[in-house]
Formats: C-alpha cells, structure tokens, sequence
RNA sequence: GUGGUUGUAGCUCAGUUGGUUAGAGCGCCUGAUUGUGGUUCAGGAGGUCGUCGGUUCGAGACCGAUCUUCCACCCCA
C-alpha cells in the first residue's frame, strides 16, 4: 500500500450507487422547483473575491477558500506586508479569486448584474456545488452541494408561504416523513433586543440565543453576560425563555413581549400571516414551528428567517435553511429589491435517507440482459440482436472475452443483470436466443421479439 | 481556527507489560464443473501495520511531526 493516491479532506468520490442515489435527490428537486415556477441558472465555480468576502461575518470569511493568483504572485507584493505576516492583508493581495461559499451572494451579484435582462419578480433556481474551508465533521463536508430557489424583487409575504410548500413538496416526494420547518424572523429577534435596550449586540444576543435548545436556559445567560449583555436586559428577557405551546400561544406571549416594539410587531405579525396561510394549505410531509431562538445569517436576513431538521432521532444539523433579504443587492448597488429564497442540503439529505432506507431499490439503474460470448461468430449474432433490443429501449450488452462461462455468468451476477442471453450454435441456426433469468434460474429458448416482452 | 479522537489485507476488525515468520471473518483468484452464476468442498494470492523521523539490542505497540477519520467548540447545509 505504498503511497495510495487520495482526496484533500472533506471532498469525497462517489461511486455509480451513489451518483444514481444523489440523481435521485437532486432531479426529485429540480422536478418540484420547475413545478413552482423556477428556471435554472449557474454561475462559476468561483468568483472575485471582492464579491464574496465581507458578506457572511468574520467566520464566514475565514472558511472562503481563497484561489492563488497566476504567475509570479508575491513578486509584485510590498516586502513591508511579507515582513508584517498579516494574513489577511497579504491575502488581498496574493488572491483574487475565491471558490463560491454559497449560491445566494452569487445570485445577488448576477441579479444586479443582469438586472437589465430579468423579469421581476425573478424566479430562480440553482443547483451546483460550494465549498467552504471549514473543519469536517459527519455530515459536513468542504464540498458540497446546495440546491436553492429564491425570488427577488417582491416583498409578499405569499413567497414565504410558497416556499414553505415547496419544502413540504420535496420532502413528501422523498418519502421523508417527520421534518420540521423552524421559522423565525428578523424583525422579532431585533424587536426582542430593542425592547430589553441591546440594539447594538443583536448578533451576540441571538447567537447566544440560538444555543438554547443546546446548552440550556442557564448557560445562554451566561453567555449573554459574558457578552456584555446587563443583567437587566437579560432579566427582561424572562418572558422569551417562558415562551411555550402552540405556535398560537408563542405568538401571543410574543406579542406581549413586544407591545413597545414597532419593529417587533411586524415580524409578529408577519409569523401571524405566513402560520395561517399555512394552515390552510395542510403540509403534508413537513410540520411548520415556531422558534424564536433560531438564528442564522443574521448578516443579511431582514424577516422570514427557515431552518428544516431531520425527522427525530436522526442526528444531523439542519438540511435545508433560507429566509428573506430585504436588500442583499444592494451590496452590489442595486437599491430596494427584496429577495427571499430557501437551500436543501442535498449531501445531507442523502444522509438522512440512507440511515432511514427510504431510496427507492429502483433509484440503481442496471443493463437489463448481458449476452455470453462463445467467440466472434456468436458475438457477432449477439450484437445484431444486442443492437435490435436496444433500439426498443432495452439496455443490454455482449461480455467482451471469450472468458469461461463461470467468470461470464459470475460477472452478470455480480452487478445484478437479471438476465443472461445464450447464443451458440443452435441458437443461431433458429435465429433464437437462449435467455437465462438469473433470479429464478430459468431459461428459455425464445425469439427477439420475445426478448422485448420478456425483458421489458 | 482551538481541544480531543482514529488509522493493521479489498472490507470489518483481533494483535498480551516492546520479543521469532503480523492473524480471523467476509471478499478476491484457481480447481472440483470446457453450455450455466448464487450453495458446498479443496487450494491460493494479498500487509515495508497512514506517512516521515526518534527512543531501543529489538517497535504494529513507546515518543515527536504530518496527513486522514470522527467528536466537541466555532460556524453551518
């Protein structure tokens, strides 16, 4: 085993079974998000990194895998920022170029891009592969694909609504019972911190917040204080941690909470008018939740913030997210388009369905029948009949060797052919065809076209 | 990026306080069976023990570095 070749860490290969069972996932995706009214885009693999950078957080910055300029690249670097080792000033100047982190900044920059070109309000989907430089876990890879549908450029609240039935659309479609949509929204979380006076730590408060479920009601405190968070603040607080029941009763505790926040009441009431609709469309895979801790890309969700987990007892971090962006164009100068737009996670989907064999035993498309081969007179005849069974669609194939019939028929085994065609002598003098179905053992002598009928 | 963990045959794993020639099951190859796979039987191949360095008379085992796996943090799909 002498210097086996291998993959950087966390890439995979994937072999025919798995390429068969993500083609699955994905064209199950792609089926729904064209049903919905989706058109595909793509854009390259990567892009400038002036594009990406700054747009996900600090952390965010630090996992973008960043791309070596061409050529002699430290030549043209001052030797002052050498000597100083400051990375990310150095970086700057080495790298132009990044891998793409996610599929939504890419999106804002070819909306503003071709904002002349696109219909609003602009549908689209993508499906393609991002990468961040983060540590491997299970999972979590460094490549991976995300699948996302958004919609720019109207602020309806009937998008949320749609998307959360896309969600439900998919994952009935994958036989995946028992996911739960978590949603939440920006505005609550801002009006949350505004009434307690922490306008200006919002982002350490809902980090903090997010763990709850996680580390619990003490240790968020903790974290909160650590923070710089007041103690009052965080007593006022109380009421959020107490919040309980129904998604109606959440709803009224919050509006309580907060009867002084404007801003506040408008996500209240945004939560009100997305859980209602709902209620009437009946979800039928999926449950919708409340949960006013969940948090994420709070750098540029501005409402509706989604998050889907596995059914219970899968242990997986959450395979989908999304949520709305009133002005993430506007980062590249495009004033006052609101987007909204949702992510599944296919790689993890494929986790969660492999633990819970929901792939259908269909999914691993197989040759239908593999024609022994005597030598080159009955290869020949094989690969008349061989040609005529695959103009009806059937998809068959001669074994190249003259190898023994046990190797031959081990190998139509192997890769589970259910059947074996037979062609000798006898079988060519009645123009017939000797087919053996390898999973009875039974074998009949029988014409082409009853090959097709027998075969099909 | 921080802390921990894992690596022995194609796969899953044994391998005693450091001591001859590193094992098992499954898989693979050959034959029993030159027009018949899956079962059975007989035989066989395959490992510089992740990699590099160190300690030692002697290292799969101990130490260091590095890569990889998984886990926690961070963050996230």
């Amino acid at each position: 085993m002498a210097q086996k070749p291998s993959i950087p860490k966390g890439t995979r290969d994937f072999n025919s079974e798995q390429v068969a069972k993500r083609n699955y996932i994905i064209t199950t995706i792609r089926e729904e998000f064209q049903l919905f009214g989706f058109n595909p885009i793509e854009t390259p693999s990567f892009e400038n990194s002036q594009t990406l950078m700054g747009k996900y957080g600090d952390e965010g910055d630090r996992l973008i895998f960043k791309i070596l300029n061409s050529g002699d690249y430290l030549s043209k670097v001052d030797s002052s920022i050498l000597n100083d080792k400051n990375s990310s000033e150095l970086t700057s100047k080495i790298s132009e170029k990044a891998l793409r982190y996610d599929l939504t900044v890419p999106f804002a920059r070819y909306v503003v891009q071709h904002q002349n070109d696109i219909d609003l309000p602009f549908k689209r989907y993508q499906i393609q592969p991002v990468w961040r430089a983060d540590r491997p876990q299970k999972g979590r890879f460094r490549e991976f694909f995300q699948c996302d549908a958004d919609v720019v450029g109207s602020k309806s609240l009937w998008q949320e609504v749609e998307f959360i039935q896309l969600y439900d659309g998919v994952f009935n479609k994958l036989k995946l019972r028992g996911v739960t949509i978590k949603i939440n929204n920006r505005k609550v979380l801002s009006g949350i911190s505004e009434v307690i006076g922490a306008e200006d730590q919002l982002i350490d408060f809902t980090v903090a917040l997010d763990k709850l479920d996680k580390i619990g009601e003490d240790k968020v405190k903790e974290e909160m204080l650590a923070k710089g968070i007041s103690e009052h603040a965080i007593e006022k607080l109380q009421p959020l941690f107490d919040l309980s029941g129904s998604f109606e009763d959440q709803i009224t505790g919050l509006r309580g909470l907060l009867k002084s926040s404007q801003i506040g009441l408008e996500g209240v009431e945004e939560l009100e008018f997305i859980n209602s609709a709902i209620a009437n469309l009946n979800l039928q895979a999926a449950k919708l939740e409340l949960d006013v801790t969940l948090a994420r890309g709070l750098n540029y969700y501005t409402g509706a913030i989604f998050e889907v987990s596995a059914p219970d007892g899968v242990k997986m971090g959450s395979i989908g997210g999304g949520g709305r962006y009133d002005d993430l164009t506007g980062i590249f100068g495009l004033k006052d388009i609101s987007g909204v737009g949702i992510s599944f996670g296919l790689d993890r989907i494929y986790l969660v369905l492999e633990e819970l064999e929901l792939f259908p035993s269909s999914v691993v498309a197989s040759t239908k029948i593999l024609f022994i081969n005597f030598g080159n007179q009955e290869a020949q005849f094989s690969l008349q009949v061989i040609n005529r069974l695959r103009k009806a669609g059937i998809s068959a194939e001669l074994y190249p060797d003259t190898a023994k019939l046990k190797k031959q028929f081990n190998y139509a085994d192997k890769r589970q052919i259910p059947f074996v065609g037979i062609v000798g002598d006898s079988e060519m003098a009645s123009q017939k065809v000797t087919v053996k179905n390898m999973r009875t053992g039974n074998q009949a002598t029988i014409s082409i076209d009853e090959i097709v009928s027998l075969v099909q």
